[in-house]
RNA sequence: GGUCCGGUAGCUCAGUUGGAUAGAGCAUCAGAUUUCUAAUCUGACGGUCACAGGUUCGAGUCCUGUCCGGAUCACCA
């Protein structure tokens, strides 16, 4: 049980035993601000009422009646409505002990249920980039979350595999392409594909400009442009299963699959179920027939399929077209219900942008009116935009952060900054790699996913490149430094132990640091309640942060004192333990040696 | 225009059921290493928590309004 729910029922008992029945929930209990002596503070302005006294003699019976009944309890004191309680350096050496021997610390036992998040999802017509990180980082990450706390999770990847915007590079690429191929041109198979949809939209444009031109208004010039007939054709074409074309699309996608897989193995993203939306586009259909004889939709004069919203405040929704197809609605009800019946899903986490919001919304409001309660086990994970110090990512101004580029800059970084420092001197190449590898890549990863995933955020690729302060690296190094010592204690014959001694009465840096280390299942937790990353990074800093203090305070091999040696030496291996178990959370690995 | 999200130090960000004097990093300045990794640590500087009301013992946090920024409201996905 954790510190702050065990004092909380010692802080009911004591304070029925004093004035009568309370309400447990407003018994409650903080952290001690660091100005304060003490280890938490209970609130005593809710029982003024009942106690018929003033704040600090309320606080002052409080704390004396659990002083005086809880050995574990060392001192306490009164700032006017706060009670601050003291534990005893025992407990928290017993705390550490707990931890130590516990090797599930941080992890909650299987809760049997199955929660799939789906992330990532690219359009395969053009490469990975700055937006599409954060994406994969926070989905990775949130299904690391999701499995500490005892979840079986199923992490998918829906491929946007068709569509006119393939259709567009897949024409450009067969009247410009001249037969190119990733082998023969050397490029990554996904940036072969986003240079011809780059060349489609040049070519259309300049067709469009022609046409205005020649006097035909702008919207449908957009319209007429050959360039976008055909295309549209080629789409037909798709849908026919026409040979060449099919093939093509095969052949390119296939370009594509190859590219990506390399991008997400540098990210270390993977996926559990990858589907295609060529094979669930036609999904939903039986929904819309459902929704029809339900009354919950309408169909219009032209054929088409619509749900009202508007007394929901939202507006009238297309749910197939006029011509019987579906849009993307539609296949979003037919996944949801088929990863729902084929998975029996507890909860379906969707990774994706803050722009899509209202089609969230939509989705979830549309299966509640069907009847269907596992809608509220929809979540969306609505992440903000990353925008750059020039604003906002155009492709169309080429202002865009490439993925590939921003990981091996990173990784070029870290390496020049190594070497500069001296870290590689006596590495292997092969050591060297791994280490500039873990550093680039944590900077980057550690630099995303800090920020609250549902915030905009800034990507100021000079500042990301800080390795400093609350970054990666900082940690990483911390890490690095611990497994340092422990190596050396190893070496000069020092055991670690797995206790701390009877009689050593801990620092209160050391107090400080077990607090800590106790907080982390809680913030797990939290963590995954919220869907946020961003906690147990923030956690992870701050552990670090205390840790760099005391690291530079306090010596540990240089302790004459074997009990005091031991004791610092497992606190710091736990530190270490807790440090690597949270960056794992985030996707980050954290190096031996930096 | 409707709906949703955001606004905290020069910059990037924390601040979790409302609690004590609002915190970090970067940047700037000043310091620390005969000793376990200085990618570290210490100190200084830096704030009308967008603005105005309200709720109460207490508001960055909750409510209302205003201002500013963003997203969205497609027979695109």
């Amino acid at each position: 049980m954790n510190i702050e729910k065990l004092l909380q029922l010692k802080a009911v008992a004591s304070l029925e035993t004093l004035y009568g029945p309370v309400d447990a929930s407003q018994v409650q209990l903080q952290k001690t601000r660091r100005e304060f002596e003490g280890d938490l503070t209970l609130v005593v302005f809710p029982f003024l009422k009942a106690s018929r006294k003033g704040p600090e003699q309320t606080a002052e019976e409080v704390g004396r009646h659990l002083a005086s009944n809880n050995p574990e309890i060392k001192s306490y004191n009164v700032i006017k409505g706060f009670l601050n309680i003291s534990f005893r350096e025992s407990f928290w050496a017993g705390q550490l002990d707990a931890i130590a021997a516990d090797p599930d610390f941080g992890r909650q036992p299987a809760t049997g249920l199955t929660v799939m998040v789906e992330y990532s999802s690219p359009n395969t017509n053009k490469p990975l980039h700055l937006g599409h990180i954060r994406n994969n980082l926070l989905g990775c990450s949130v299904a690391h979350i999701l499995d500490a706390v005892g979840h079986r999770v199923i992490k998918a990847n829906l491929v946007n595999d068709r569509g006119i915007h393939i259709c567009k590079s897949m024409l450009a690429w067969q009247k410009f392409g001249g037969g190119e191929t990733p082998a023969s041109s050397g490029m990554k198979g996904d940036h072969l594909v986003g240079k011809y949809y780059v060349a489609f939209d040049k070519a259309y444009k300049a067709e469009i400009k022609e046409l205005t031109a020649a006097g035909i208004p702008e919207d449908e010039a957009g319209k007429e442009a050959p360039m976008m007939k055909q295309a549209q054709e080629m789409l037909r074409l798709w849908e026919a299963k026409d040979p060449e074309i099919y093939g093509l699309w095969e052949t390119m996608n296939g370009w594509v699959y190859e590219g990506f897989d390399k991008t997400y193995k540098a990210l270390g993203v993977s996926f559990d179920k990858i589907y295609y939306e060529s094979q669930t586009y036609l999904l939903g259909k039986e929904i819309v027939e459902e929704g029809l004889a339900k009354g919950v939709f309408f169909r219009k004069d032209d054929g088409s399929v619509w749900i009202d919203l508007t007394d929901d405040g939202l507006d009238q929704k297309l749910l197939l077209r006029s011509d019987g197809t579906s849009v993307y609605m539609t296949q979003d009800l037919g996944t949801a219900y088929q990863r729902f019946t084929e998975y029996h899903l507890d909860d379906m986490t969707y990774v994706v942008g803050n722009e899509q919001n209202y089609h969230f919304q939509v989705l979830r409001l549309i299966l509640k009116k069907l009847g269907h309660d596992w809608a509220d086990h929809i979540c969306h994970l609505s992440y903000g935009m990353v925008e750059l110090p020039e604003g906002k990512m155009k492709s169309r101004e080429g202002t865009v952060v490439d993925a590939d580029d921003l990981v091996a800059e990173m990784v070029r970084t870290a390496r020049d900054m190594s070497a500069e420092l001296g870290k590689l001197d006596g590495c292997t190449p092969e050591e060297a790699d791994a280490v500039s590898q873990m550093v680039g890549l944590g900077a980057l990863k550690y630099f995303i996913l800090k920020v609250d995933p549902k915030k905009t955020m800034l990507f100021d690729p000079k500042e990301s490149i800080d390795f400093n302060g609350n970054t990666g690296p900082f940690i990483q190094y911390t890490h690095a430094r611990i497994k340092s010592v422990l190596r050396k204690a190893a070496e000069a014959g020092i055991a670690v132990g797995d206790r701390v001694a009877a009689n050593y009465s801990l620092l209160p840096k050391e107090v400080e640091l077990i607090k800590l280390l106790a907080d982390y299942p809680g913030v797990v937790i939290a963590a995954a309640a919220e869907h946020s990353p961003a906690l147990v990074a923030n956690y992870v800093y701050e552990l670090v942060k205390e840790y760099n203090q005391y690291y530079h305070d306090h010596s540990i091999l240089r302790e004459g004192d074997p009990g005091v040696r031991e004791a610092r030496l497992l606190l710091s291996a736990q530190v270490a333990r807790i440090v690597a178990d949270g960056m794992a959370l985030l996707g980050i690995s954290v190096p031996e040696r930096m």
